[in-house]
DNA sequence: CGGCGTAACTTTACCGATTGAGTTTCGGCT
DNA sequence: AGCCGAAACTCAATCGGTAAAGTTACGCCG
């Protein structure tokens, strides 16, 4: 046992009693160095922040947390049905945009995955539980959503991406659906359509909701002739649907479909009653996507920046943690017109 | 400040001594009835067993990671150039997979993002001086690849999805990609093609790279004309190197990509240029999707079913930290016909 | 019947960092 | 010269859980 003598730490993990034996002080001295806390002169300072960076040091987590430190960690849990998840674009771009914002305030995120939402709220109780995260991310609100109920009692800070309710320690990244809806019904009206089938996703959705609302509100507003039909995302849904909307006698000359996944199985059915996109019907996706780009024809898409409404709820969130008021920044969507939207046939 | 007396934990956190104080024990007591180790009789281990449920109480992640003790998680980082982040179902259902098998283990997965392999091993460092995970899963091994080089170099507990190196600290998932291509080229033999294009992912990839080796041996060995060109997963990259196959005065009968995403671009390409799929020419995409099986003509896919990978993936990781003996299940891929692969034309 | 083994607990130290309560030293002011 | 105050540290307790080292008390055996 030669070695153990002037401040050489025993394995790969250096403490700040290592960094404190060094420099011939404490590690309380060590702690309001580092920490730039009064109490220590600067020439002391100086030398324990030298020697912590030549040992390498690195602050242990777990002791920070246990004193009560938060974490530094947000929670989210992304609850898709299996047959449709890893589908949608629109998650891990989302997903990007809110570590780019976290990872940059040095905090790190939680990602689990559920099929229900019960389980997603009983992850959300073991999480507070440990103590593991500052803060939770729920995507996809329902109406009357459980989780937010739970979350809501818990009273843990939460950010609701794309919900409306605000409280103390909860804050919704409103997606304006309506606003959304409105410049994509703007499109097609400028082209002269007349009859428009919209082909929604999962209705229980609070921002589905919204859509359909906007979308009733608007072909009553413009006398236009609207129909709307559920097909919760899934493809097969969406070419039944299609296939409905397009048996009918007098059917739409335009469609909207809620995802890109669903837009394409919508185009393919199309296809496969011999309807020529956009000679016979238009088609336009909401959520734009590298596919929609190169599908032939081009895919028509309302682009709404998934990455900058993560970075915005991420934002929401960090903000919500500091106390700071809520922004209303609004992440703004538009219509990428391509070749599969053209005025109506007749 | 009546209420602190027999029991009754002052905030929402319950700890060992809430527990004790309850049970007229000592937090010695109580731990050592919770982790089920000899040193408290029967009936006091249940009546504190007991309490500890009634009292909701949960073990402080923290304190056990300060002791010493594993922090149950394992960490994965994803590293894809921007342009093509979320594009790629592989991923998102690789995840489900992971997922499945840690939170049945009660493990948790720490995720991050990054953009470039430097990154991604700066996040590395950052986990393991944290002491943040157990182990930590590549993705996409390179050849020689600086963040396994890094990796065995600390000796953190690591696999590699679809590497070929084994240490002892290490273990990769073995994806036979030069039998996966064996597959897909007697699919394509099979039917009676003679002249194939390979339209190939970032060849950096060491499976990348695996599947070309491959490809070359089977013409070789088969007398077929074979080409190959690298679009790194880029769909404009994939649109091009379509267009430049196709417009050689004899051009291959069949097309094989190494993403849906290419092979969805490669066929709005052909149908640009007026070449009918599977008329004059076939196209099989490598990895099935929805869109796949939705697209007009339905696209023929290898379906080699990324939650088995990360199902795998994470057993060999909980296997590696049990310092049990890898096992060696091998993820099977088979080819689904649809529409998109024929006969070639003449 | 004295001693010994052991079951059933309690005590205490510890993990790494923070923090309020001491302690020492030195300069300045009267 | 003597006292005060503040700067610069040290000391010790703390967070929640674990584990090694005591401490009882009781039953059994020679």
């Amino acid at each position: 046992m030669v070695a153990r003598e002037a401040g050489i730490p025993r394995s790969g993990r250096v403490t700040i009693s290592d960094i404190a034996r060094r420099a011939g002080v404490t590690s309380g001295a060590v702690s309001l160095a580092i920490n730039g806390k009064p109490g220590v002169s600067d020439i002391t300072r100086a030398r324990i922040l030298r020697i912590a960076d030549e040992m390498r040091w690195r602050p242990n987590h777990a002791a920070k947390t246990l004193r009560g430190q938060s974490p530094h960690s947000i929670g989210l849990v992304l609850t898709r049905p299996e047959e449709v998840v890893g589908e949608e674009v629109f998650f891990t771009k989302f997903l990007a945009g809110v570590q780019s914002v976290l990872s940059q305030r040095g905090y790190s995120l939680q990602l689990q995955m559920a099929t229900d939402l019960a389980s997603e709220t009983a992850i959300h109780a073991d999480w507070i539980a440990d103590g593991r995260v500052d803060g939770i991310l729920v995507l996809d609100p329902r109406v009357d959503d459980p989780r937010v109920t739970a979350l809501l009692e818990l009273g843990l800070p939460a950010v609701i991406v794309g919900g409306d309710q605000d409280g103390a320690a909860l804050t919704s990244v409103r997606t304006d659906d309506g606003q959304f809806m409105r410049v994509v019904f703007d499109h097609l009206l400028a082209l002269g359509h007349q009859r428009i089938g919209y082909i929604t996703g999962d209705q229980s959705f609070a921002h589905i909701r919204r859509r359909i609302a906007a979308f009733t509100d608007y072909t009553l507003e413009s006398g236009i002739w609207g129909i709307t039909l559920a097909a919760d995302f899934v493809p097969q849904q969406a070419k039944d649907a299609t296939q409905k909307l397009m048996s009918s006698p007098k059917g739409p000359t335009a469609l909207i479909f809620d995802s890109e996944v669903m837009a394409i199985a919508g185009m393919a059915t199309l296809s496969e009653l011999g309807f020529a996109v956009p000679g016979d019907v238009s088609v336009l996706s909401w959520e734009d996507s590298a596919t929609c780009r190169v599908l032939h024809p081009t895919l028509t898409a309302l682009n709404r920046d998934a990455a900058a409404l993560g970075r915005q709820a991420a934002t929401g969130m960090l903000r919500l943690l500091d106390r700071e008021p809520a922004d209303e920044p609004a992440v703004v969507a538009s219509v990428v017109p391509r070749e599969s939207t053209a005025p109506p046939a007749s």
